[in-house]
DNA sequence: CATGGTAGGTAGACTGATCTACCTACTACG
DNA sequence: CGTAGTAGGTAGATCAGTCTACCTACCATG
């Protein structure tokens, strides 16, 4: 049984996609592109996708899913709650450090944002990522005792997002690794 | 004497430029609605600039001029080195307070910097303009004899960035009035 | 077993709109 | 007259999306 069953084509082009909308933007990646670069028809874009939109939203639920994927396998390296709120931040270093074509450019999620109209389901599904994030972090800092876990998580939440910008403006996870010492300060002698 | 002696056409580009490059993105954004918003002939367009990137660079040092007016007359304001501090911060929320065409949507300039190949000039502007946030922060901080000041601007930038996104994520200043709560906290008893 | 339907793939032409950029021709003003 | 503005046409590429026509592979049924 060597059949696909259920198209390897949408896999290829959401790869492709990954790929492109994250080194040059989704706005300036046109369907063409996308198609070619996956070596895939253009009608089996439209045979999985509704239009280009929907795919964009792939790509951003993929990019989710790829930042959980992070973190829970750095969760389950961590045995106590201040290790497992530092594994929010190894996350976004993990993230930092992937292989990417014309290199690390920031958070794909934000960077896909500032190209969507306010109010759109794009946007809204990144800020629900984000609001996830900081919900995360909550969790850990409770489990942690920490003196005011929500009020930290989103001072994390903050730190977290302003180093991922700057890192990504350097194309480099130098200002992750200040924040991540920044962030175990913060936590350890709450 | 109504005369407009050096191209108000200029003036008119740079502010339709301004508004709609922001609300819709610079890609998604075309020469004729630029024009025809501006009230402008496309000709003046190419009279006043080489080309759409010439005015893209353009209307990047104009959103960094406007914050650094914003900061000036924060800092005219301040009388202590910590208020000196805060002005920035309080730059950043006039930011978010200024009129905007469809709602606040975070830093013109990173949101900007997520359309623009790494490398490109518009990026790298983009980076400077953080990097000279974070040097005022840190001149302020070392005039109040803070204990880090290069470490505690570089923690403030991130604090300050990162509610800025999620500011624009949210299209509201609520985060950035947390930011400035706990900004106020690091500066104060430090 | 044979056959025909279904599902999803391929290549690529095509439409109508829009993109940047340049151009002509005319106008107002110092 | 020269400069910078106006209106708007045009070239040539590219955009998203639809379509035809053909090609498998799987599956159910007579």
């Amino acid at each position: 049984m060597s059949t696909h069953t259920t198209a390897p084509a949408r896999e290829k082009l959401l790869e492709a996609a990954g790929r492109l909308f994250y080194a040059g933007g989704m706005t300036a990646t046109g369907i063409d592109t996308i198609t070619t670069e996956a070596g895939v028809a253009k009608k089996s874009l439209y045979n999985n996708f509704r239009s280009k939109e929907d795919l964009t939203l792939a790509y951003l639920e993929a990019r989710h899913r790829e930042w959980l994927d992070l973190y829970q396998h750095r969760l389950a390296q961590a045995s106590t709650p201040d290790q497992r709120v530092l594994a929010v931040v190894d996350a976004y270093l993990d993230h930092a450090r992937l292989p990417y074509d014309r290199g690390f450019r920031g958070c794909g999620l934000l960077n896909a944002a500032a190209e969507l109209p306010a109010g759109s389901p794009g946007r809204e599904a990144v800020r629900r990522h984000k609001e996830e994030v900081e919900a995360l972090l909550a969790g850990h800092l409770a489990e942690a005792q920490a003196a005011d876990p929500q009020g930290t998580a989103e001072h994390l939440a903050f730190l977290l997002e302003g180093a991922m910008s700057r890192a990504g403006l350097e194309g480099s996870d130098e200002r992750l690794v200040r924040a991540r010492q920044i962030a175990a300060h913060l936590v350890c002698r709450r």
